[in-house]
DNA sequence: CGAAAAACTACCCAAAAGGGTAACATCTGG
DNA sequence: CCAGATGTTACCCTTTTGGGTAGTTTTTCG
């Protein structure tokens, strides 16, 4: 297993060599050590790290909770936030930022392995889980009428970005035909476009 | 919003006290205090709580961790690990059962406070995503030409099931340069619709 | 068997989306 | 500062989709 490259965005330099050396010693690389938001991003963006040790707080602004927006639509890696604060504020702000992690100051080299090692395992399984696939029963379920299995498998072309053209010769039916079903499934969904219906499908998949 | 019932096995009673303390300082309400395995499921059974602090070392054995299990296999809430040795070896198990929180001691009201609301909080949250957010970066890492932000943002709308206006709405841009843009990241996707483009949106966070 | 539901087809009109070209404004990095 | 990338808008034209109506065939089931 190749090392793993860790991020450290913190403003106080004391702190960040401190974590630096507990990350060297259990055999985490540091990427680089940054203490903005802007060479944060900078980092993420030529040498996108495993991981990322974010403070809360660099410079008295709120912005490691940016970096960490950033981090969520952008890069897809973990990140566990590091903070002397600990108020409600902070707290409530940073949660929506579903962190892998939140340690609060002051930081211990075993708190800070074993967070992250959680970090790292629990990120990994996360993208595991894959898209599941449409089920006719569970949608018919959140339904006052309910899809017929032929309109389902409309459903599931179009799911498939299938255009009407495609869907009639994939059905040997006419592409009449096929908008005919279309439209049927659009009172039943309550939607107008496919684009609508997509999301909506996953939707009632989701309860 | 009603109080949240922990849940506390730990074989030490004074430290167990002291988090019965922190919990209910932070107005969360401690459902029950058990020193065993065998009590700690007879609590799961008859009084679910909402999460659960976890020592994992109960009375010299790792009996914390087939908690967890347990945990995972049957009631589906969150836990959070707590103990005093923080070895590879005890680490290594416990990471497997994707604890939501892993706290080595001594404790700290904070620290203890944080990791409870962002377990709950990421706990909630988890149950909602079966399927995958879209990521950029993942996205292009599988592209010839990669997708700006700005195009990924349209995307994500129209992976929402919106239409052009909608969307020229919402981003307070003219519907002329929400198609301009759409049809740019058609080149990039290799996409002709939008249905198409959601369906590749998924193929490529898949890779 | 016979009625009801589901599936299939056609036609028409309107709305939305797609495709191409051209131009100008920012912004960013070398 | 300049070049290139990104974002913005407009215009025109074509194709695809959506929405409504109307009808026939096939399947299903009491």
């Amino acid at each position: 297993m190749s090392t793993i490259n860790v991020l450290i965005v913190e403003d106080e330099p004391l702190i960040a060599e401190d974590i630096a050396q507990a990350m060297e010693k259990n055999d985490f690389a540091v990427s680089a050590i940054v203490y903005s938001k802007e060479d944060a991003i900078e980092q993420l963006n030529t040498n996108l790290p495993d991981i990322v040790l974010l403070d809360i707080n660099l410079s008295g602004e709120m912005s490691g909770i940016e970096i960490a927006e950033k981090i969520n639509t952008v890069y897809n890696i973990p990140f566990i936030f590091i903070t002397s604060y600990s108020d409600k504020l902070t707290l409530e702000k940073a949660k929506h930022t579903e962190p892998s992690g939140y340690i609060v100051k002051p930081l211990t080299e075993a708190g800070l392995y074993s967070t992250l090692e959680i970090a790292l395992y629990n990120h990994a399984q996360k993208n595991k889980r894959k898209f599941p696939e449409l089920a006719l029963n569970k949608i018919n379920q959140h339904l006052n009428s309910p899809v017929s299995e032929r309109e389902f498998s409309l459903l599931q072309l179009i799911y498939d970005g299938k255009t009407n053209k495609q869907i009639a010769d994939t059905m040997f039916i006419s592409t009449n035909t096929v908008k005919k079903h279309i439209n049927n499934t659009y009172l039943k969904l309550d939607t107008s476009s496919r684009a609508t219906s997509i999301a909506r499908l996953r939707e009632l998949m989701l309860l």
